[in-house]
DNA sequence: TATGAATGAGTCTTCATTCAT
DNA sequence: GATGAATGAAGACTCATTCAT
């Protein structure tokens, strides 16, 4: 007789039973963190959110913060996932609608992110292991300047770019948009829209000043 | 005829105790949200560290929230008066030396700022307290921009800088530098030194963009 | 130079101002004891009311707790003063209305006074100081019953009464109006109104029942 | 896969091991309750009776509330059903012998109920929580009285008792018991022994009034 | 292995009382 | 004597974690 397995896993396809609690537990813990504040999450929360007993999160986690990371960890990685997989390609279109479309993803992303991170600036300890996860992966902010940055190497080459210069480019794009994500959560009002058509005059000026 | 004064005060000056005690609760409180997590600060921990004792602190603030965010609000104040004091007058100087004094200012500003805001991203209740000191006092991020638009249009009137619109300067400035910031507090190296040096080429790209 | 006199007692008549401020606290005690449950009073609550200042009353009682018990002795003292002025006189009238009127002043004395000693019958200490100044004044339910028998006998002298023994009459009547009393308080609706209508009915019920 | 039990529960029978928690703490609260005042109690000192953790009462009960109104329902309530079952039949033994037993068992009910709604007259809250769980299980005085009124309408009916409105009879009789009750509480001696002897000439009195 | 009740340290807050002025 | 700020011992309640079943 095989042990029991937790009730709540019940439909969940895999031969890892045990897998699947822990990711329950994770993504159950993923729901919760949208909902409020980080220090407002409590394991019974979880628990019954995820209709499962009080004690199984200490059978998959060393603790609730070793949880809450994991569940930090997944929800940062699936919108970096979706940020580096719709960057666009050197030589396609034109370098400003590239860069704009670069540009829009990094905001939906930084939106996203940065409850995430700010979260965490705070707590040493929960931040170093949320990062070395994401620097292990490579979906940390400085590969993503980096893949623009090679973007933009790759259309110098291609002769759509003047020959100069590109990190203050990809440091200018950056910062402007980090700034309008910043903005976007610091606005007096609660749920302010997209600052997304600025994108484009921003991106124009940038250009501008590697041009000449 | 006057209540007796609190030991731990002994050895403030000015002639009102009063304050004195409610200053020290603050300065110790401040001194504390610099060790750790927000959320770990009890008030406890705030009595001994002010050698006082456990209910002084509700004679001074409403609760325990109160105090907190009058630190914040007294640490990011300093932070904040101490950058604007030090802003660039239009016509002294470069237009690239005074931009890049100003982002360095900035630098300084954002560097130890961030994790003060940064901290309070998850928990909705300060932050909207926080948030609205800072506004009245006009100290602001939009407030900042706002000055370095004053400061670059006085420019163009005195001719120093070429007729166009100057705002996305302010934004790629501000955003340069607020992603420098960032990432001095997301280095993996514990203590990395201020990117600095990068201020310049930064500055000295945005104007040629502006300057065509 | 005489000590100082509190602010508060400045319009008090009266050659001592220490027994005025005593009875200022009384007095303001009094009045917060009919605002809501004896707990909920602090000694603050109780300065502030008086505009005094906090310590002053440990000049004057031992602690908070005689200070209560002294404004529950004053109070209830005042009731039981306006009950006895206004007992009616053998002979005069008839013995039933008589009889009405000492119900109907003991109904108000007692809807009043119920609470005051319900508040300290699970206070042993309190209770016995209440009690003991109650007796020594001759003011308690014992009191109110005897001078009740001796208007009955007094009544039966002047050939009013038929000649039986009256002591059961005494002891309805006060449980009767103690019943209402009771109920008053008990009642599902917060204020219900006195019950006075009820007490003539009763009052011939007895007279009957001692007639026979 | 049952969680533990609480080790001071081992010796309880029953096959609920929740319910015996509760019980336990309710039992326990109501020890405490005939030991002082209700507001002395505190949520360690039951916890510590019981033999139980600090926390355990939140697992039964909203709050320490709640827990003392549970203790002082099953008190009362075990008062109250002793009297009821314990009523006279109409047509058994003698009217005046049934009323006498009547009073008797109310006095007895009385006496100890006595301090258990007396020392909820100041605390509104409790009070109205008691008052409605003694409602809904019809154990009020006022069901109590109602119960004595039908006894009399059927003796009437049994022609034992002279047809005559019968209400100022339960009224009376319910007023000297209430009576007795409180003098035995309010006397000057600790224990004064309870006043059974004056009930019989009380009955008779009532009786007397009835008949005419 | 899953359960979920029990545990108890720790939290914020209140308030009677003291005492320097 | 009067003041009123400081004191600090409680108090009710929470919640991460354990562990008997």
């Amino acid at each position: 007789m095989s042990p029991r397995r937790a009730k709540a896993v019940g439909g969940r396809v895999g031969d890892d039973p045990a897998a699947a609690l822990r990711e329950l537990l994770i993504d159950t813990t993923e729901g919760l963190l949208a909902r409020g504040p980080i220090t407002a999450i409590t394991t019974r929360d979880i628990a019954r959110a995820a209709n499962v007993s009080d004690g199984v999160l200490y059978n998959y986690f060393e603790d609730k913060t070793a949880l809450i990371v994991a569940a930090l960890v997944h929800r940062y990685r699936r919108l970096a996932r979706r940020f580096f997989a719709a960057l666009p390609q050197a030589g396609s279109e034109t370098v400003e609608d590239n860069l704009v479309a670069f540009a829009d993803g990094l905001l939906d992303l930084l939106v996203e992110a940065l409850p995430i991170v700010a979260g965490l600036l705070n707590e040493p300890a929960l931040f170093h292991r949320l990062f070395e996860e994401i620097h292990r992966d490579e979906l940390s902010p400085q590969s993503m300047q980096a893949r623009l940055g090679e973007y933009l190497l790759e259309e110098q080459r291609l002769g759509r770019l003047p020959v100069a210069d590109v990190t203050p480019v990809a440091t200018l794009l950056m910062g402007a948009v980090t700034v309008m994500a910043l903005s976007h959560h610091f606005a007096p009002l609660p749920n302010p829209s997209l600052p997304a058509p600025q994108l484009r005059p921003t991106v124009v000026t940038i250009l501008r000043g590697l041009a000449q």
